[in-house]
RNA sequence: GGCCUGUUGGUGAAGUGGUUUAACACAUCGCCCUCUCAAGGCGACAUUCACGGGUCCGAAUCCCGUACAGGCUACCA
């Protein structure tokens, strides 16, 4: 019996072979230097944000090589398969601009590589398998998970690297007689590679990120079919990214270790295996210590957690582009009109150790950001928002669209534009004292600064309106006429004159603006008094200060 | 236990053997400006690159050891 009629026994129903595969995934016809990369999750649920980090990175690394960024789903581990999850997956790659130009894509498969679920990929699998099989660099191990068990426990009694290689490989030599006889006998198994590593070789690899990398070789004979007939993650990775020609393997560190495997499988596979970059992990402090950003303890790891609080995608993608490469911040902050996809991205920017993630950080680029946005733009943002998470927010934007506009309007269309905003769920905090609705709903507290007396409040408040509030004023005459208030009550309307002699008088302007600030908006902090005057006009205005006397 | 990797301030980090008395940004703290806040301006914030050795005229940068941290060590990815 040789190893061809083994391979068809051992993995009968195949329907192809190796060669027709290859036929049928031709070499790419790309511009030299485009980068084939790819983003291949499990559909295990949740998008953490480290995901997001890779995916971001292959997505640039693609498009401005005029490469080609493809999705492919990997499960081969159906257990843990969560429904739904592969939808997820890619609204939230979509939702930030990272979506595929190939393979699974909100809109179906697309490409001539496919099918781009791995499930889908079995008879490929097995292909090539049976192919190894045949040219005796695989076989079948009859071992039972009761004998593996006992096998570790052994080692590590013996303090012996655990894994199945050289003397522990019991059925690496098995005669194809012999293991037909154990096929015949019913019994279970599952297909090998048959390393020819040495553990004492060392290999010496290249990451485009990690630089030179020393490793021993594998000699370990990992599993590359399991028993359900799909493959490992080692071996689908190897048939997959060469199949589809990817190359570069852009993953997250925590697969450096399995890498002498990787390329030891393409070597195997006699095929020039990909580039590789391994991205360091996105961590957290904790006490003294760094962990992985993690799910359950940090709210921010999850993807979903910036649209529910309303940080703009696009902060979030600046954030990612600030941890990813080293000079990406100056460039942004010098660069005008800065748009990401210009940024040129580089492995050798890219941190070898893990970065920690920073919110506060982030929530500050996104004031930035939002900043920087015109009003009406945060107006339709501040309205998407509301439309998902607050009804009470979206009536009154719907209701109160210009003023809404004008309202965020104060302060922004200069060159430093006022930073009020980190998020949209901060707009409503911030803003709602300009809606009577919210605003008479409320038994507002009044924020007095220095001056507290009632008597002299109504006073400010009385004068102000008949004498020195004119609503055609433009804003140096409105400033000047609250002078002039301040001066007929003997305050100082010249902050150096009153600091110079603060005993001359009762207080200064600025305790004038503060009551009639307080008065009107019950905050003592607000933007610009005189434009949010302009919003409200006499009548309410009037309305706001009887209120506030009456609340005396 | 074994294998691999990493370690620069409160944080992200620049830095790849010699104008580094360690860039820049965030945070923090002062002062100035100012109708409040925000913004802005100015300034402070690592005599030192985990620690210990070594190589060299010269080291954060190269080598060795130690400590700490992270990853891997599945018929999970």
């Amino acid at each position: 019996m040789d190893l061809k009629e083994l391979s068809n026994r051992l993995l009968p129903n195949v329907e192809h072979t190796r060669e027709y595969y290859e036929e049928k995934y031709p070499k790419r016809d790309l511009p030299e230097g485009a980068m084939v990369t790819r983003y291949a999750p499990s559909p295990t649920g949740f998008v953490h944000m480290g995901a997001l980090f890779a995916s971001y990175i292959n997505s640039k690394m693609a498009q401005q090589t005029n490469g080609v960024f493809f999705v492919r789903i990997e499960d081969t581990d159906q257990a843990r398969e969560v429904e739904g999850a592969t939808s997820d997956i890619l609204r939230d790659l979509n939702d930030f601009g990272f979506a595929p130009n190939e393979g699974m894509t909100l809109d179906g498969e697309k490409g001539m590589y496919g099918p781009y679920i791995q499930s889908k990929r079995k008879d490929i699998y097995q292909a090539f398998a049976k192919d190894l099989i045949e040219k005796g660099l695989a076989y079948p191990c009859f071992m039972s998970p009761e004998e593996l068990n006992e096998i570790r426990d052994k080692q590590e009694r013996v303090k012996a690297r655990i894994g199945i290689y050289g003397e522990w490989a019991r059925d690496r030599y098995l005669t194809p007689e012999k293991i037909m006889e154990k096929i015949e006998a019913g019994e279970k198994y599952i297909i090998r590679l048959k390393s020819p590593g040495h553990f004492n070789h060392k290999i010496e690899i290249k990451d485009c990120i990690k630089g030179r990398l020393e490793m021993p070789e594998n000699d370990i004979d990992i599993v590359i079919i399991k028993s359900d007939g799909l493959p490992t993650y080692h071996f689908a990775h190897a048939v997959d990214d060469y199949l589809m020609h990817t190359t570069h393997v852009i993953r997250g560190d925590e697969w450096v270790s399995s890498l002498p495997t990787h390329i030891q499988l393409f070597q195997v596979l006699g095929v020039k295996p990909p580039k590789y970059a391994h991205i360091a992990p996105l961590s957290k402090k904790e006490g003294e210590n760094h962990r992985k950003l993690s799910k359950r303890k940090d709210p921010e790891a999850a993807v979903s957690y910036y649209t529910e609080v309303g940080i703009p995608k696009e902060a979030v993608k600046i954030y990612l582009a600030t941890i990813a490469n080293s000079n990406f911040e100056r460039w942004f902050d010098t660069t005008p009109n800065a748009d990401l996809n210009d940024f040129n991205m580089e492995f050798n920017k890219m941190s070898k150790s893990d970065s920690l993630f920073d919110l506060e950080k982030l929530q500050n680029i996104s004031r930035n950001y939002i900043s920087k946005l015109p009003a009406t733009t945060v107006y339709e943002q501040a309205l998407s928002y509301a439309s998902k998470f607050d009804q009470e927010l979206e009536d009154l934007l719907i209701k109160y669209k210009d003023y809404s506009t004008a309202l965020y309007n104060i302060e922004r269309e200069r060159k430093k534009p006022r930073k009020d905003y980190v998020m949209y769920s901060d707009i409503k905090n911030q803003t709602w004292y300009m809606y009577d609705e919210l605003f008479d709903a409320l038994k507002v507290t009044y924020e007095w600064g220095n001056i507290q007396d009632k008597t002299e409040i109504k006073n400010i408040l009385s004068l102000y309106l008949e004498k020195y509030y004119h609503e055609t004023d433009d804003e140096s005459a409105w400033f000047h006429r609250m002078k002039e208030l301040a001066e007929e009550l003997g305050y100082a309307s010249d902050m150096k004159a009153y600091k110079e002699n603060p005993e001359a008088y009762k207080g200064n302007v600025a305790d004038i603006s503060i009551v009639l600030r307080v008065a009107l908006t019950s905050k003592a902090q607000t933007p610009n008094l005189y434009n949010l005057m302009k919003l409200m006009g006499r009548e309410r205005m009037q309305q706001r200060f009887e209120n506030c006397i009456k609340s005396f």
